[in-house]
DNA sequence: TCTGGGGTCCTGATTCCT
DNA sequence: TCTGAGGAATCAGGACCC
């Protein structure tokens, strides 16, 4: 067992009042530590210890700072603008975020060496079923060591893991156990620690139920279990109400499933300056459509319902969307189906400041009915797209484009100014 | 203060079909 | 042929997560 956990773990549990029991505790959540900046740090190791920021770009947001940046307020998702200000003596490192995927597979094996049954749900953050290795690795709390040992050995980068009988509470310990942790919640202890937190710390509640439930005077975990089901029904609806009565309990029958297929697959961008020139639109839609497409056809699938998305200048987001006779995965159909349905807004010199396309209703391709068109030629757009794919993953992406996408410049450029753009 | 990008799920309204 | 009920599909938006 290495030196790192145990006093973490010890350190923790007992603070918590946690007896350390793992009986019965076989799910694991993994949560690296900081994780894009950690990773940025294993090629600066001048600056371990420092405050460090990743992100960037004009409107960007924080991608993730170190622990020395988060002590002056610093999290993911704040405006750079106000990070800068918050913690002006950080460095802010650009994102690499093919770097990310490369440590991210790294991870996952090491993960997956332990256990088949291991649920990424993320880069940086995975739930693994470890009772199939009990026999063989020892107990969920030795296991969990030896992840995070290897993990810090093999990927110089380190992880907190959180012990327990379900996904919820095991996620919760993660949390807890944070930076660099392990924590164990056993059976017994679950009620008494789940009861012992804030509302906003249950799975699903954000900033606008935590709104909702404090109105009625919930801020724990105990004090919402103890709420007649019926008027948390009411506050936040009949779905959600249930399902935060249940972790209110400690109650989480979902299981840890590898590989959940995706259901839909979209990308936006934002502009670096607002814009309000329908052509500069329309070459955006056809450069997300090129995009999103070919991504579907790397995944083999086909997607039936094109949603169109438009943010405009003051923030406020609409959403558009067309559903197809058949599903397709040609970037012509759903350049076709979004931009159709942007011209459909008249929109009239409106300030747009992000367009997204998005795919969704994804089936296999290979069982999904494809649409024939009257006339259509035998080797159509389709043929010729994957045509293109090949010749991209070949010489790289971008080498065949649409005319109208070939002038040099990217329309309102980019936010993620050299940045990677995945496409 | 000024808000990225990639997703999932839920809800309510509307439309279409039987 | 008209009408209403009920269910399924679609659409739009909100909230949430990392």
């Amino acid at each position: 067992m290495s030196r790192r956990q145990v006093g973490r773990a010890d350190g923790r549990a007992a603070a918590l009042g946690l007896s350390g029991d793992d009986t019965g505790c076989t799910v694991l959540h993994a949560d690296m530590d900081a994780f894009y900046a950690a990773v940025e740090l294993r090629s600066r190791p001048d600056l371990v210890g420092q405050p460090v920021i990743v992100g960037g770009g004009t409107r960007g947001v924080v991608l993730s700072a170190t622990y020395e940046a988060r002590r002056s307020g610093v999290h993911a998702a704040m405006p750079m603008s106000r990070a800068r200000r918050l913690c002006p003596q950080a460095v802010v490192l650009q994102p690499h975020h093919h770097l990310y995927g490369e440590v991210s597979r790294g991870v996952m094996e090491v993960f997956r060496s332990v256990t088949p049954v291991v649920e990424p749900l993320s880069l940086d953050e995975a739930f693994l079923d470890v009772s199939g290795a009990l026999r063989r690795l020892g107990s969920p709390t030795a296991i969990a060591t030896l992840l995070r040992d290897r993990i810090a050995d093999e990927q110089g980068v380190t992880c907190s893991v959180g012990v327990a009988a379900s996904k919820f509470v095991a996620k919760l310990a993660s949390s807890a156990a944070k930076p660099d942790g392990l924590l164990v919640v056993g059976v017994a202890d679950t009620v008494p620690f789940v009861h012992s937190l804030p509302v906003g710390d249950l799975w699903g509640v954000g900033p606008r139920t935590q709104e909702v439930l404090e109105r009625l005077g919930l801020r724990t975990v105990a004090d919402l279990a103890h709420t007649p089901l019926r008027t948390l029904e009411r506050a936040v609806g009949e779905a959600q109400g249930r399902h935060l009565h249940e972790l209110a309990w400690g109650r989480d029958p979902r299981r840890v499933v590898p590989e959940t297929p995706g259901k839909s697959i979209g990308a936006d961008e934002t502009f670096a300056r607002d814009v309000d020139d329908p052509r500069v639109v329309h070459r955006e839609i056809l450069r997300l459509s090129e995009r999103v497409a070919s991504r579907v056809r790397a995944d083999a699938k086909v997607g039936r319902t094109v949603v169109l998305k438009v943010r405009f200048a003051d923030f406020t987001t609409i959403t558009r969307s067309r559903t197809l006779r058949a599903p397709t995965d040609v970037s012509r159909d759903v350049y076709a189906a979004a931009v159709g349905a942007y011209d459909a807004l008249g929109l009239d010199r409106a300030r747009i400041r992000l367009v997204g396309v998005r795919l969704e209703g994804l089936q296999d391709a290979a069982v999904a009915p494809v649409q024939m068109e009257l006339g259509a030629p035998e080797s159509g757009w389709r043929d010729a797209e994957q045509a293109v794919d090949r010749l991209s993953r070949r010489f790289g992406a971008g080498v065949v484009r649409p005319g109208t996408l070939v002038d040099g410049r990217r329309p309102g450029s980019p936010v993620r100014e050299g940045v990677d753009q995945g496409g």
